[in-house]
DNA sequence: CAGATCTCAGAATGACTGATATTC
DNA sequence: CGAATATCAGTCATTCTGAGATCT
């Protein structure tokens, strides 16, 4: 897209690579019924075991309000469960299903694909690169 | 985020750093009343000339029903203008109008401080190589 | 009491789909 | 006729705001 006036600014770039990367993923995830919320709540949970909602929202960047939406869908899916803490009445504790976790480790599987599939025209080097520079923009310390 | 699963992920930190230009980006095109739309269609006009709506969706990578909607926008503002073409009864010729200039100006100096914001935590070298693997990422050829 | 938690209703943005009428 | 154009009515995913109710 020639149109230099925007096509020359790097966020430009950024969000045409986003732009490519989501609807790789979309693809996969739909194959699952699925969307991005849901594998990122899936992985908090599989990486740090039975959270409340409020943690699931701040582990995976997802406000707390769209958090309880996605979770409906999950328990409905059969692919988290829902139960009041015993220990904080305000509290819900959220688990993985046995079902959640195959359904993650298919996802994240298939993400590799596609984590190929967005990266094949980069040699080795440059996707580290790539990855170091983009870590920058986002924590501008490191 | 320490979410192994997804935050290890190169399409994790492209969503990531695109969520924040665009954060940037949205606050600068508000302060005009205007969104990133608005911006790409004023900056085709500018560039190419008047041109069909058919022929600004091509190049800005909007879709031509929302090309419609964001014109009508323009419009009202008194950024744009819409004429049938006389020699084309099908399409519509979308000029900009001085005022449209002087709001990209506007914007587009706007946006090299945002661009600037943006990038703080790289070096020089390191922005063109951002951009260069950022542009293959896009076109694969490249 | 202040603060955390969960929930709901709503909105904004960018992107997309499908259908229709008109004209080349 | 087939193809292009403009338009309209929707949907969708992600993100965010504000408000309320409950509990610590």
């Amino acid at each position: 897209m020639p149109l230099d006036r925007v096509a020359g600014r790097p966020t430009w770039l950024l969000s045409r690579a986003n732009l490519r990367a989501q609807a790789l993923l979309a693809d996969t995830f739909a194959a699952e019924g699925l969307r991005g919320y849901h594998f990122r709540l899936l992985a908090a949970l599989d990486q740090y075991g039975p959270s409340s909602q409020a943690d699931l929202g701040r582990n995976t960047g997802i406000d707390r309000s769209d958090v309880v939406a996605a979770l409906n869908e999950l328990v409905d899916g059969g692919l988290a469960r829902r139960q009041p803490d015993p220990a904080d009445a305000r509290r819900n504790v959220v688990t993985i299903t046995k079902r959640g976790r195959s359904t993650l480790e298919r996802l994240d599987g298939a993400l590799d694909g596609v984590q190929e599939e967005m990266l094949e025209s980069l040699s080795p080097s440059e996707r580290t690169t790539l990855v170091r520079l983009l870590a920058k923009l986002i924590r501008p310390e490191g």
